[in-house]
RNA sequence: GCCGGUGUGGCGGAAUUGGCAGACGCAAGGGACUUAAAAUCCCUCGAUGGCAACAUCGUACCGGUUCGAGACCGGUCACCGGCACCA
């Protein structure tokens, strides 16, 4: 009969909807817990592809071998389904997002049932659901509570497209990540979460995580922590002007201010700024220039010198000019830079721009062609007053603490993270729960209001002057103060997409509480995440803010761990046939379901996972999916002929136990590559040596995580008892997997030259003594003298001759 | 520019972390079975030379350490990803 891969797979696939075998039991202390975690996934009309195949069907074949070892498992699975794709194709089509949303989660589920994978059914989450959302909104009342959501004006990216602001994290090359439309800078009053007050926390806490580096070296780099101090300049007209350095070594070597052209105190010097037409002229520029324009112009320095206003070294007392200009940041330290031409590329840019005297104050470079830019901290202090002599190293802490006692300065620390734009003007997002009321300010609804609903609007649309939808529903928008009872109005922003991923992993512990986002003792027993499997895209996204929030949660009592999960790791992308990214415009998306209609499920998931490295890019190769659907043919085959006994072959014995061994330590360190060539490497051994029910049967339960289908049909075609899901993993002897004979290389003088065949564990003397009795090492003998023999024990003999 | 990563047959990729380079698979070639094709099974498959046993070369490039280097060290190049005027 032949491997009939349509009708088995459809057999267990309905077997298993009934049973549904895959519950986790919160509570349950006879068993050790195990939570497996995937990124769930945005529900988009195109469903699921093979970029989502790789990851779930990885953490899938974790999860099923977690449960024969014994574990609980909680592997569960969701919708992350607030976002703009599917309020685009709600507009164009005139259909509810929320019907949009259903139906393309039916078709996920479909296609998630189609693969195999052993999700808790019981457990699904979706973030549009009002009784989720509800949480999400829950969780942002309390950050608003202790102060971390507030209010500001300032300039946000925003896309001019989307017609939306945009977190930092969503800018990619001065473009929005969506839609690749230009971002400029618009001033804007937007909700914010202060995440930096989490920055240093964020980054010491990655040390006891166990995350594969480089994600811990890209969240380190992205908060951007920089030790510092900052230094008090004066102003002509009495203002303090603070700066934040690195190099408070080089303050000697100031010889000019600079402002970025968005600080306030241009405005505040408007009176005093004798060329205020120029200095506004190009405060206008600067603002309205997108990044991208902003960026791409770094190699011309530019800016305005002010007139009629000056700034007074602290030291020196020397009066120092005033500049603005766009390379100075509104964002970071102070906005205010002290000019080092001496020392700082930038600084030396600018100040040969325009002129501007460029003093030496570190000996060892030529600063008269660019600036002399320490990397080692060796260089001697010059021109510096009581820093002379000392280097750079040494002349650091002690000017911090020189300016710190004189109280011109301090220490201090900055960080590159910002804090996170959390307001959208969209319709599709959770509506943030708050009213404004003219008397009492921002007043939080009451719990008990939650969920705040998302109102019927007529029209997705936003208004051209950027307003969220919300904003024309009047009858939703008025409302009364929950503070005094007077008019008030509603906040018409919702949270943006990433608000609801925030939290997910808690609301699969315990998904159908309307009491609490989730009860303490669901949380206790399944926190924290034990595995976090995810694509690197969201390291300084997804993962951070999630990081986040967790802590603000901890803080707050509602969860015991500082950490959210406790490992994570991350796939690389399946890349189409020609090695690019897949996309509809390239036309090399591959749809999972054709590959499971022509091959099927198992043969999909066994290639996915055999397609390379689990960590790094893969290509695609419809062509080689060919070799594992052989694979799995031939594996039936054997089955169907195997021979009667539920013995070991002995021939077969000591692979198999290589064989369990290497699968076992594979699955565990992410190779599912060679574990299934391992698989391969052993049904080809039963081709010599045939195989008994007995060796097939331990195949089975090897294979069964990979390729749950056919090792299931299998299983029960070999007289095996119950399920094989539900056997234990195979346990393989040390002993047995060493062979009773091995074969050894022989060098001459590190060369290959001979192979010989010896007894396992042969003491050193037995291997030199076979290797110079070899046939084809005789005349390497005879032709010189043997000055040195190194044995590696049951590797190898060379031979040192000459 | 800075921070990561990668570079191995025609192709995807292995190599116990310093010990037989190319496991496993795809493609290709040859053979068996077949009226034929597909499927399946067997053999070959890094390069060069040789009838052959075998020899020489070979893991991006140059150099080094070592009895021995794909792996370690120094330098160079290429590609991929992230950040990018962060003072």
């Amino acid at each position: 009969m032949k491997y009939d891969f349509t009708a088995i797979e459809n057999k267990w696939q309905s077997k298993w909807l009934q049973q549904q075998p895959y519950g986790a039991v919160t509570g349950d202390s006879t068993r050790e817990k195990f939570m497996g975690l995937i990124e769930f996934p945005y529900p988009s009309g195109q469903g699921l592809h093979v970029g989502h195949a790789r990851p779930f069907t990885a953490m899938d074949i974790i999860c099923r071998k977690k449960r024969m070892e014994g574990y609980n498992v909680l592997f569960p699975i969701g919708f992350d389904a607030f976002g703009l794709p599917t309020e685009n194709y709600a507009i164009k089509n005139h259909i509810h997002p929320a019907i949009v949303t259903r139906d393309n989660i039916a078709n996920f589920t479909k296609q998630l049932h189609m693969l195999g994978y052993s999700f808790d059914w019981d457990r699904v989450v979706d973030t549009t659901d009002p009784g989720y959302y509800k949480w999400t909104q829950w969780i942002f009342l309390q950050l608003f509570k202790k102060g971390l959501a507030y209010k500001a004006s300032m300039p946000v990216n925003w896309c001019t497209s989307c017609k939306c602001v945009l977190a930092n994290e969503e800018v990619v090359e001065g473009v929005c990540e969506r839609c690749g439309s230009d971002v400029v800078r618009k001033e804007k009053s937007q909700w914010m979460l202060k995440i930096t007050e989490y920055a240093d926390r964020l980054i010491d806490d990655l040390d006891d995580l166990d995350y594969i580096e480089r994600v811990k070296i890209q969240q380190r780099n992205w908060i951007g922590r920089s030790e510092g101090t900052e230094v008090d300049f004066t102003a002509t007209n009495g203002d303090k002007m603070t700066v934040y350095t690195t190099r408070c070594d080089t303050l000697f070597g100031v010889t000019y201010m600079v402002l970025s052209p968005e600080h306030p105190y241009l405005k505040q010097w408007k009176d005093i700024i004798e060329n205020w037409d120029e200095a506004e002229a190009y405060i206008k520029e600067a603002a309205r220039k997108s990044d991208l324009e902003r960026t791409e112009l770094n190699k011309e320095k530019s800016g305005v010198r002010l007139q009629g206003i000056e700034a007074v070294h602290p030291v020196s007392g020397k009066k120092l000019p005033i500049f603005i200009s766009d390379y100075v940041l509104m964002g970071y330290g102070t906005g205010i830079v002290m000019g080092v031409p001496g020392h700082d590329q930038r600084d030396w840019d600018f100040a040969t721009a325009f002129g501007l005297p460029i003093i030496e104050v570190v000996s060892g470079g030529d600063i008269t062609k660019e600036a002399f830019v320490l990397k080692d901290d060796t260089g001697i202090m010059v021109n510096s007053d009581f820093l002379n002599g000392m280097t750079v190293k040494d002349a650091i802490p002690a000017m911090k603490n020189w300016v710190t006692e004189k109280g011109i300065g301090r220490p201090k620390t900055n960080f590159k993270l910002r804090d996170w734009v959390f307001s959208r003007q969209r319709y599709w997002g959770e509506p943030i729960p708050l009213v404004w009321c003219d008397k009492c300010g921002w007043v939080p609804l009451d719990e008990k209001e939650l969920p705040l609903l998302l109102p019927e609007v007529d029209s997705y649309e936003v208004t051209d002057d950027g307003e969220s939808p919300l904003s024309k529903m009047t009858d939703w928008v008025n409302t009364t103060c929950p503070h005094c009872g007077g008019p008030a109005k509603r906040e018409t922003d919702t949270m943006p997409q990433w608000a609801g991923s925030c939290w997910y992993f808690l609301r699969y512990m315990d998904p159908h509480n309307d009491q609490a986002l989730a009860s303490k003792e669901a949380i206790d027993y399944w926190g924290p995440v034990d595995w976090y499997n995810g694509g690197m895209e969201h390291t300084t996204l997804h993962l951070l803010y999630s990081r986040f929030w967790h802590k603000f949660l901890y803080d707050i009592g509602v969860v015991p761990t500082k950490e959210p999960y406790a490992k994570r790791t991350s796939h690389g992308m399946i890349l189409g046939e020609g090695g690019e990214k897949m996309s509809k415009s390239r036309g090399n998306v591959v749809n999972p379901n054709d590959i499971v209609d022509q091959y099927g499920a198992d043969t999909m998931r066994l290639y996915i996972m055999f397609v390379g490295d689990f960590e790094k890019a893969a290509i695609w190769s419809t062509e080689a999916v060919k070799g594992s659907k052989r694979f799995l043919d031939r594996i039936w085959n054997f089955v169907e002929n195997a021979t009667d006994s539920d013995e070991i072959t002995p021939a077969n014995e000591s692979i198999l136990h290589k064989t369990i061994k290497k699968v076992t330590q594979d699955i565990e360190t992410l190779k599912f590559n060679t574990a299934i060539a391992a698989m391969m490497a052993l049904v080809n051994e039963f081709g010599s040596n045939g195989a008994s029910r007995g060796d097939l049967k331990i195949l089975m339960r090897l294979l069964s995580p990979f390729a749950p289908h056919i090792a299931e049909e299998c299983w029960e075609i070999l007289g095996g008892e119950g399920q094989v899901s539900q056997q234990s993993w195979p346990q393989y002897d040390e002993s047995k997997t060493v062979d009773a004979e091995v074969q050894i290389a022989i060098q001459v003088n590190g060369k290959l030259r001979s192979t010989a065949t010896v007894p396992a564990g042969s003491p050193d003397d037995v291997l030199a003594e076979a290797a110079k009795a070899d046939e084809k090492i005789k005349k390497y003998l005879e032709s010189g003298t043997l000055v040195k023999t190194i044995v590696v024990k049951g590797k190898l003999v060379n031979l040192i001759i000459k």
